[in-house]
Parts: C-alpha cells; structure tokens; sequence
RNA sequence: GGUGAGUUACUCAAGCGGUCAACGAGGGCAGACUGUAAAUCUGCUGGCUUAGCCUUCGGAGGUUCGAAUCCUCCACUCACCA
C-alpha cells in the first residue's frame, strides 16, 4: 500500500467539490466520499478505473475531460487503472457500425500503449497510474468461463440499453457479439476490484455492469460510477470524435489548435471552459458575466481559452506564438509565417497545382473553387481558370485557411 | 426452413424503362457580412484540362435501340411464422 505525504493532505469537502465539477451523474457518491476519508485517515488509496480503445491512440480534448477527471483523483489519493481494452476492442462498443475487428496483436498493442502514455502523462501522474490490459484476465476466462459470464444477465434487460433498444425498434442490425461488450467491461471491473469507475454519459449502461457482476462475483465492494459529459465536438452538436472530423487532437499542433478553438461559437465556448478549464467555475461565471456586460470582447475570451489549451499540451511560450501568428494572418491578412512547400515542373496548369500541394482533393474540386473567387496566387484572386504557372515562387491559397508554397521550376 | 418488405452518392431520402451524375433535406466547402463566432443571404457539392467524355444507384448475369427503374440468381438487413 502506498503510504500518504503529508503534503498529500486535503480538505474533503474541497475535494469533493473538484472531484464533482462538471460531473453528469455520479452513482454511488457515499462510497467516493468514505474512500477519501478513509484515505485521509489511513493513507490507504484507492483504484480508479477508466477503459480506452486500444487502437487509434489518438487523443483529442474530448477525452481530456475524462482524464482530467482522473488526474483529480490522483491528486486526491486515487491510484488510476489506466485500462487498455485489447480484447474488447474487437468487438468494439456497439455503436451501431456493425464491424467485428481484428484482435490486435501484441506488438500493436504495446506500441499503442507507449503512445497512449506518451500522450497521457502530460495529464496524468505516471508514479499513480496503472495501465493494464483486459486480453490478460478474458483470454484466461476460456469458453466456459464466458458462458458462465453470459449466464449472468439476459437479453430483455441487455436490450434495455437505450442504444440496444433504438436499433431494435428502428431495425438496424445488433450482434450477439455486441452484447458480450458490456459484459466484457463489467467483468474488467471484476478482475481490477476497482473501486470507483469513469466513463461518458453514454457509457452508463456498461459502467453499471462493473457493479452488477462484483456483487454476482462477490468481489465483496461495488465500484462507484462516476460519469463526464461529452464534449461537444467543433460543429457545437455532435460529440467530439475523430471520425466526424470535429475534434482538437491533443497531438495537434499549437497554430491548428488556436484555430480550431477560434472556429467554435460562443456558446460552445462556455462548455469548454467549464470542462477543459483549470480556472474555477467562480472565476469562470465571472468572465462570461463580464462578456454579457461588455466589458471583455468573446473574442478574447476564446484566445484565453485557445491559449490555456495550447499551453497544456505544448508550452506558455508556444501559446504566446500561436496567437502572434493567427493575428498575423487573420487580423493583419499576412501570410503565416510556416507553410508547406512543394516543387512542380513547370508550366503548370493552377487547378494541378492546388491538387499536387493539396489544396484540393481533385481537378474538379480545384475548378469550382477557382470559379468561386476562392483561390488566390500571392494574395491575388484567380479569376482564369485556364492559367498556367510559369517559373517562380507563389503562395497558393484556398478559401482563408488553407495555404502553400509552390516552387515551380 | 417458409412468407413478406427492403439495400440509391458523406447521412437521411425521392426516383419505378429514355428528359438521371440522379428531386429534396441535413452535413460539408466556398463567397458576402463579421470576431476564421452565431444568425442571415448566395453558389457549389462523382471524376476528367469540362459546350464533351468516363464511372456510379448491394453483387453477377439477362431482356431492350436504351435500365437506378423489368427478369434471373447470389449476398446482406428487417418483420411475421416455424
């Protein structure tokens, strides 16, 4: 057991209080609570369990609101389970795109792992995270130990997840292998004993299994679920993910994600500072209250956020840079100072030119921006579609956000 | 195993022998206005150096001068019955 500092000491209303910002739902909030205290008075920890897919390590805010979350934890005597579902991940949680995945093999799964740390532990205490993967307990299970699994639940109240019942009522194909997923988690909990459980809103079903089977498992506690919200991605009404292009990668770097975070409405920008923020909900309210009054500008208030954003994954300093460059461009319509360059043979016709930097994804799609009045060579609007490039350097634009440099010998 | 319904572009969804690269909506991209915000208005939204051509409507064949539209087989999904 690990034996508490005693700067470790804290106050246990202020921590529960951090612990339950910007939560969706906690269950079993007693349980949290006597954990603390109990870690408070004898310096034991406690485990808290979050699960990731095991492909894509790819990272974007949206799960940083989780991860913050288990970063509280930490702070307040928590030791996390970081755990990798390499076996779940076959089957991937039902979401409807019904695919069966490839088992990962070891080493795919280990270098994803590496670069799940890699970008994990820019929020999270490495000395008081665990990372485990869930192939080790399940594959151990065998047919007859899954079998048994199943026993424990049927498909009427398997179907009375909402996402299971809307795909029945509305006639979209659910797999049996889907219904082994939520099980598969909860027996994760199981074998972890974990104590606390995060996840999304939309994870409240599967969450609740960890509990259902340590009772039927007599693992002897029931984990506490505790869930966060999902982030809205860019677009402000779907949830962050890669998939839907709306997200702001944690790898990403600081010019885009000054951009991105620039790009999203006002109002979403309230959601992310209440959830991606480390300013208090006080100084926070007090902002958007000086917003409405119009004394701060939304406009500087987004920078602010783009800026603590940046400066969390990045640096104080490549924040700083990144606002300098993003009003060079936008405010003083410069060019950015860092773009990518290409050489061509020339002459070059401009519609391949934009295609060959990758401006644009087709011929087709070049021309009708040129049509459009989107394209410009060195600041000036291409108007003939027809042109030719000759020998020279030009900066190729499309649309306002989308730039090279062309070298054209 | 039987019966019936269905499978159209990123998504939903029209089309039911030629006027179909395929109505409409959403999304996306671009232009105007702005704060690279929202709202609003406008244009575009398969590919190709584009008055033209090529490839698309689950898959493979067939009927026809001509098929997303008709026929046959196959695959997949759903419902009811077993």
């Amino acid at each position: 057991m690990r034996t508490r500092r005693i700067s470790e000491l804290f106050d246990l209303e202020e921590a529960l209080a951090e612990i339950k910002r910007g939560v969706s739902e906690i269950i079993d909030e007693d349980r949290i609570k006597s954990l603390l205290e109990n870690y408070l008075k004898t310096g034991e920890s406690y485990t808290v369990k979050a699960g990731f897919d095991p492909t894509a390590p790819d990272l974007h805010l949206g799960h940083t609101v989780l991860i913050q979350k288990l970063a509280t934890f930490q702070k307040y005597g928590g030791i996390v389970q970081f755990l990798i579902g390499d076996f779940t991940g076959m089957i991937g949680d039902p979401t409807g795109k019904n695919e069966t995945r490839k088992k990962l093999d070891r080493k795919t799964v280990e270098e994803n792992a590496q670069s799940y740390k890699d970008q994990v532990f820019k929020i999270l205490d490495p000395e008081k995270t665990k990372v485990v993967f869930n192939s080790e307990w399940i594959d151990a299970l065998g047919a007859s130990g899954l079998v048994e699994l199943t026993t424990t639940f049927n498909v009427a109240r398997m179907l009375e997840r909402e996402d299971f019942e809307k795909r029945y009522k509305s006639q979209t194909p659910i797999s049996i292998s889907e219904f082994l997923y939520p099980l598969l988690q909860g027996y994760d909990s199981v074998a972890l004993k974990s104590d606390i459980e995060l996840g999304g809103t939309d994870q409240k079903f599967n969450l609740l299994m960890g509990r259902q089977l340590q009772r039927t498992y007599g693992v002897g506690k029931e984990q506490a679920v505790l869930m966060m919200p999902l982030l809205e991605g860019l677009d402000g009404v779907n949830k962050m993910s890669k998939s839907l292009g709306n997200y702001i990668g944690v790898t990403e770097d600081p010019d885009t994600m000054f951009g991105k975070v620039l790009s999203i409405s006002d109002e979403l920008m309230w959601r992310y500072y209440e959830l991606l923020s480390q300013k208090s909900l006080q100084e926070i309210e007090q902002l958007k209250e000086e917003v409405v009054q119009g004394e701060v500008h939304p406009k500087i208030a987004k920078e602010n956020l783009a800026m603590e954003i940046i400066a969390r994954f990045h640096s104080e300093a490549e924040a700083k840079r990144a606002k300098e460059e993003f009003d060079r461009v936008h405010k003083q319509s410069k060019l950015p100072s860092d773009m990518a360059e290409f050489t061509l043979e020339g002459p070059v016709w401009i519609a391949k030119a934009l295609v060959d930097s990758g401006l644009s994804p087709s011929n087709s799609q070049a021309r009708r921006d040129i049509k459009q009045g989107a394209v410009r060579i060195d600041q000036e609007k291409v108007s003939d579609e027809q042109m030719q490039l000759q020998r020279g350097e030009y900066v190729l634009q499309v649309g306002k956000r989308k730039f090279a440099k062309v070298r054209v010998s």
